[in-house]
DNA sequence: CCTAACTGTTAGGATACCTAACTATGAACA
DNA sequence: TGTTCATAGTTAGGTATCCTAACAGTTAGG
């Protein structure tokens, strides 16, 4: 496993694994076309709900460098769903802290977004729902590998 | 199923498929930052090789609108990697066709994102790319469902 | 023919991301 | 204690991708 030169089996599965990604940036566009708050903003206030988040793991945790996380938090901060506070222990760092109507904004984006999508998983077969659920768990191991 | 109030479990499997979902994009994102052809150039230079494709085609298999996939056409043109020529049937219509040059740097830039991502996949075990190879085939019919 | 539908291109605008430069604070150490 | 280096964010400027609207040319129906 793992050598320089992979197997054509595991270059065969990297090639659907591919496909699948490449039609997932497809979906996601498409779910957050609906919908009024991005999912990076999704993201942003979700790191913002219990005690907030600091604007360098919310880049981090994005999956983008600190400046784009500073705008999208602005956004956020502009339609009062989130504010910016000090931090207590560190006073270059900034807390992003939601607003009762950042709560209220994410539950209700949030539960959307998922019924859309449960609606999808819905005509599924049981067995086809089964097969999702034991590979995501292993998407998740997968997409962790990149985020040095 | 698929009733208008889904269930508790079908609503929790959607709520990790999207954050699946959400990291797909992260990862497509770390992996065009590393190419030069962007996912969505070489998806139209996919579609270009074998007598190539007209633009609203190539439009619809990418999931965006025509004028987009006219920009990456005449940038993949600007490159030398496609032209555009008249469709013998149709006057109205356009047909990209990938040039010699077209071919190569689409055979070169598949097989060094293969490498990348095999390289991963060889990482993980052999159950674990079974549920991975098993959850693809499904992951393409829902990815199929937004095709509207 | 003449109009309606279709295929693409052009123009203009929005959004999200990036790098580089800057400010301010913290921490290490002589 | 004071200098220096590192860290946290913001601001400024630029790029890539997408979109809608308006347009030109072609096809097809009545």
């Amino acid at each position: 496993m793992n050598t320089d030169r992979p197997e054509e089996a595991l270059m065969a599965l990297a090639q659907s694994f591919r496909e699948a990604l490449r039609q997932s940036v497809y979906v996601m566009r498409r779910l957050d076309s609906e919908e009024q708050l991005s999912a990076a903003q999704l993201g942003v206030l979700k790191m913002a709900l219990d005690g907030g988040a600091r604007v360098g793991a919310i880049a981090r945790n994005l999956g983008v460098k600190v400046p784009s996380a500073t705008e999208q938090i602005i956004k956020l901060e502009r339609a009062g769903l989130v504010k910016r506070e000090a931090d207590p222990d560190d006073s270059r760092a900034v807390r992003v802290v939601a607003t009762p109507a950042g709560h209220a904004a994410i539950e209700n984006a949030d539960r959307r977004r998922n019924e859309y999508i449960a609606g999808i998983l819905g005509t599924l077969s049981e067995e086809e729902r089964d097969s999702i659920a034991a590979a995501l768990p292993v998407f998740d191991k997968i997409n962790n590998s990149f985020q040095n």
